[in-house]
DNA sequence: CGTTGGCTTGAGAGGGCTCAAGGCCAGTGG
DNA sequence: CCACTGGCCTTGAGCCCTCTCAAGCCAACG
C-alpha cells in the first residue's frame, strides 16, 4: 500500500493534497523476492527503498568470506548506502532482501526534485537521519558495553519477534559473531 | 569565528543576508575549558554544539567504570545526543572538551524556531545527518571487518595527526580497546 | 529419496583482557 | 630552583571469551 508510506510521513510533517500526488508520482513500487539483491558493490547506488512489507537487510563479505549484516530494514523504514546514494562512485555494500519484500522506491534524481518541489520533505527526512544517527550512536553504545553472548540475550529479549523472523546465521553476522558461538549461547541459555 | 560556521553552512546550501541575521542570533559563542563537561548522562540534552576550535568527546561509563569514547568532534563537526536532543528524557551520555574548546551553540527551541524561518537549514541539516549516518555505517563495517590491532593501524596511518593529538587512552577508548593492549601493539609495531 | 542448507557439537587455539606493579614526565607548590 | 605529586604509559603473567576447523544431524525441498 502506498498509504502506508503517506502515513508514515504524516507522523512527521502535513502534506497538502498536491504534494502528496507528486509524492506518490516520484516512488516507485517494486516487489523483490527472498534472497533477490537490490543493489551490489561496486554499483552506483540510484535508490533508497521504503519497505512496505518484508524485510531487508545490508552488508558486505569480508576478507575471509564471511557476510557481515551492518543493518535490517523493517517495515516502515528506509534503507540505502547514505554515503554512495546518489554519489559518483561505487556502493561499498550489498543490499538483499531476506524475504519476498515489496518496498517503495525512489530514484535519486527525483529526490532532489521532489524535494525542491515539496520542502517540507527535507524536514521529514532530515528528522528521520536525525533519528537514524542517533540509533547508530545507541548501537555503538551496546557493541561497547555488552560482551557477545550478552548482545544477543539483551536483543532476544528486547526483539523476540525479529530474532524468531531471520535465520539465526543472519542474526550472528548482524551481532558480530559466528553462528557456532551463537549455538554455544543458546545451548548454556537453555540449560 | 562565527563566519566559520556559516561557511559550513554555504557549503551546502544558498543563505540570504536577513536569513545569515537569524542563523547568528540564535547561536551562542561559548568556550571551554579542557576537562570541562558539556553534558552528563541523565540531564536533558538542550544543546547541538558545533565545533570552531578545540575538540569535544561523547562517551559513557560503563558497567565496569570504564569510560568508552562513543565519538569525536573535531573542528566543524557537530556534537549532540541526537536521540535525547530536545526529547523529554535525559541523555546517556557524558559530553566533554578534551582541549580548551570554542563553540556555537545552539538551544533546541531556538533551533525549531529557527528552522521554520529559514527552511533552506533543514536541507543543511538532512545532508548533514544523512553524511553522518552514513559515516556511522562506514564505521560498523570497519569494526566488524578488521581486528582491533588492526584497526589501530588503519586509524594510524589515516588519520596521523588525530593520534597525535589526543592521549593514547582516549583513542584506546575509542577504538574500543584498553590501553595495556594499544602499548602491547605499538611495542611490536616498532620492533 | 537424495541433496542441500541450516543448526549443533567438540577440541584446540589465539586475540585481547585483568590485575598489579613500576617508570616517566609535567605541573605545582614551597 | 627543586622536590613532590599525580597522570599517563609500559610490562608481564595468567586467563577467558570467542574463533577455527571438522564432523554430524535434521528438515525441507526438488
Amino acid at each position: 500500500m502506498s498509504q502506508q508510506l503517506i502515513d508514515h510521513i504524516k507522523k512527521t510533517v502535513d502534506l497538502k493534497p498536491d504534494e502528496l500526488e507528486r509524492i506518490l508520482n516520484a516512488f516507485r513500487k517494486v516487489r523483490y523476492n527472498k534472497k533477490e539483491s537490490l543493489q551490489r558493490p561496486g554499483e552506483l547506488c540510484r535508490y533508497n527503498y521504503f519497505v512496505v512489507k518484508g524485510l531487508l537487510r545490508m552488508f558486505f563479505i569480508d576478507r575471509k568470506g564471511v557476510e557481515r549484516t551492518v543493518q535490517f530494514a523493517l517495515e516502515n523504514w528506509w534503507m540505502t548506502d547514505c554515503l554512495a546514494y546518489g554519489s559518483a562512485k561505487g556502493s561499498d555494500f550489498y543490499i538483499q532482501a531476506v524475504e519476498t519484500t515489496e518496498v517503495m522506491r525512489l530514484d535519486f534524481h527525483l529526490q532532489e526534485k521532489l524535494l525542491n518541489e515539496v520542502p517540507s520533505l527535507e524536514k521529514y527526512f532530515r528528522v528521520l537521519y536525525q533519528k537514524a544517527y542517533g540509533a547508530a550512536q545507541m548501537r555503538t553504545r551496546l557493541f561497547y558495553e555488552w560482551s557477545r553472548e550478552e548482545l544477543f540475550h539483551h536483543f532476544n529479549s528486547n526483539y523476540p519477534d525479529f530474532v524468531k523472523r531471520v535465520p539465526q546465521y543472519l542474526l550472528a553476522s548482524f551481532l558480530g559473531f559466528t553462528p557456532e558461538y551463537l549455538s554455544e549461547i543458546r545451548k548454556k541459555a537453555v540449560s
